[in-house]
DNA sequence: TAGATTGTTAATCGATTAACAATC
DNA sequence: TAGATTGTTAATCGATTAACAATC
């Protein structure tokens, strides 16, 4: 495998659900595919996914197809999932609470360290487990727990305040659920998660649909 | 307009995005903007404003540019958000809860008319003024109040049946948060939202990015 | 070995960018 | 009118699909 090879956000984009196609077929009991059927199963070409795991190396057999657990473990690895990530959240409500309850982020190492918030009444309350701390605490936390990744769950008006200030702490990317971009250094990354945009896409396909 | 165009999907992708920058620039009083400079604020190039506008008009003026205010009307009717959308929530969880919440999507049009859930003990509750209403009675309710839109708020396990369910009762819809692929027949629309999947895109970011 | 299926090259298709004539 | 900027065509670039030789 080439390591400095740039694989295209197209690729990246697929890699997830393939993830979790091989998770389910393995729990299935499954123990080998052909990119064949796979194709099938996902609603994809056989040619795209050969494509696709080829960027990375050639992890199946000819005349056998693909070993689904060590095709999993490797897209695995390739995604960084292969190791814990350390994370926090900024924003208690709702939103930061339900990647806190979700439980399945934490089973794929992405370990939440701690909450943020700046409503004084949550000082000192877990949620899930996790203590919530004040606003004014969180760039100490993050040097000091080797902080990685903030989610933020947080308004629009003060995010990118608070993006400003975690990537000077910095973590390396930030999980972005506020409706805004947040304009930083291209040395960190986001990740926008704009579910206003994805309601107009839906709105949009509705309004369009031929038939 | 030619309204038998197919428009492709990345075309669509960012017309929210175009729509959120004009609001923003509207509330800064901006009244006109050429593509030149939207290119630079949004990061695009405006070769590809020009083009992706020029799918549905010409909403420009040679030597001028784009009145903010038409352009941002005209481009809330191509996403079909000229109008209200009926919608329910499906699983009164936090993520549901968030939803509901979040009153920019009623702002948008997008009215949510009722949470649904399994769970006995929220039967007749309330959540930010919104009525919890026991899963059996979603066909119903969905029939007789014109909903268009559910957003699915539950677990995986659940999403697929449910899915079935109130694409069988009749909605346009689908927002779907679970962590599966629904695999609906091709009529009903269906907007994925793979949180665990974005997650996983930052984590190869992390472990990939050059420098 | 024969059959199956990959890895990979070539062909096609689509999306983005560049360029510029049209026009306000 | 002269300058600015669009709308649109042409050129480029990239992604997907098809095809098939390599090989298990």
């Amino acid at each position: 495998m080439d390591n400095n090879k740039i694989i295209s956000s197209a690729v990246i984009r697929r890699l997830p659900r393939y993830y979790r196609y091989l998770g389910e077929l393995m729990e299935g009991g499954i123990q080998r595919i052909s990119s064949n059927e796979l194709s099938t199963k996902m609603k994809v070409t056989a040619s795209q996914i050969r494509q696709d795991l080829n960027n990375f190396g050639g992890f199946g057999q000819q005349g056998y197809g693909y070993n689904v657990k060590s095709l999993y473990d490797e897209i695995g690895k390739i995604l960084g999932i292969d190791h814990t990530h350390n994370m926090i959240i900024i924003g208690a409500g709702n939103l930061g609470q339900a990647i806190i309850n979700y439980k399945d982020f934490e089973k794929r190492g992405f370990i939440i360290k701690g909450v943020f918030d700046n409503d004084m009444k949550l000082e000192g309350k877990t949620i899930s487990g996790v203590l919530v701390r004040m606003t004014d605490k969180m760039t100490e936390f993050i040097m000091e727990n080797n902080i990685e990744i903030v989610a933020l769950t947080i308004p629009k008006k003060c995010a990118r305040e608070i993006g400003k200030i975690v990537a000077d702490a910095g973590v390396k990317a930030i999980w972005n659920f506020a409706h805004t971009d947040l304009n930083l250094p291209d040395d960190v990354i986001v990740e926008n998660v704009h579910l206003s945009e994805s309601l107009m896409r839906l709105s949009y396909t509705i309004a369009n649909k031929s038939k």
